[in-house]
DNA sequence: TCCTGTGGTAAACTCCGTTTACTGTAGCGA
DNA sequence: TCGCTACAGTAAACGGAGTTTACCACAGGA
């Protein structure tokens, strides 16, 4: 792809990295041998943990409906990654527990994102990474993020 | 939503905020009186203006394929916001042009998005939020961003 | 014991992007 | 000039992904 000279405003600044991660977080995944894993699974392995956790949880976390979230955690638990077992305090809910295979994923995932985080801290300096993650940090604790 | 203390990690802290900006300014563009606006036309709104481009130019930044970004364009024909024009030069290619009320979306949406920067001005500061800026871009300008 | 709210599920539908395949033109080399 | 290859765009079938609509089962209080 050409390049194209970087933006001014914030909203491309922030979207065009994010994307980057996110394609490469499901290669390495992909590379890393869980080869039936796709892009939206991504939304159910994010932080924190979906161990412990209960779908309708998951699916607020994750901006979209429970429908949406169930196939996937549908698709999941077929593929090996997570089981749904029911809780015991409440016969309506479930809870969301990763196999062993899942939390290979977990720790994978973690893996990669460490590793990205090295790279813009070798691209920036350690100081002025850390301060743009205090920056954003920010943002997100104010109601710039709704 | 119930809010999660901010994640460690540069991924989620950079997708947050963009997936917030891009669902703001769907709705912003479709409380402006453009309803027939929905989320993917946005990859044709997008820096720099689509006025004067080609298709295929525009599919590639978008980082989709070409009939993908063609049926975007088809539709957005149909909806009366931009026409695709022969190009005198070239007679295999085609040139977007923007309607008026394309135009009205491009100046809409740039409206929208000062308004964001200016609110995330005003919770980082104006100095700080200019350095938040300007390391974004360094890293896009490195090799983090492929 | 109702009765309302909550957690989860199921199926149909819609949207949207890719894959596959094709048309027509540009541009180069023989 | 002819012919081949590359390029720009288009069309249709396909598949995945999320929402809408509808429903069931249980919780918890009136």
């Amino acid at each position: 792809m050409s390049r194209l000279p970087p933006p001014a405003l914030i909203g491309a600044l922030l979207r065009v990295p994010s994307q980057a991660i996110h394609r490469r977080l499901i290669a390495e995944l992909n590379a890393a041998g869980f080869r039936d894993l796709r892009l939206p699974h991504i939304a159910v392995f994010s932080y924190p943990s979906p161990d412990g956790a209960r779908p309708g949880d998951l699916a607020e976390r994750a901006g979209m409906s429970k429908q949406a979230m169930n196939q996937l955690l549908q698709s999941l638990e077929q593929l090996g990654y997570l089981r749904r077992i029911a809780d015991e305090a409440d016969a309506r809910a479930r809870i969301v527990r990763l196999t062993r295979r899942g939390q290979a994923v977990w720790d994978e995932e973690f893996r990669v994102l460490e590793q990205i985080e090295q790279e813009w801290r070798a691209t920036l300096g350690e100081k002025s990474f850390e301060q743009l993650k205090r920056l954003l940090q920010k943002a997100w604790a104010s109601d710039a993020v709704p």
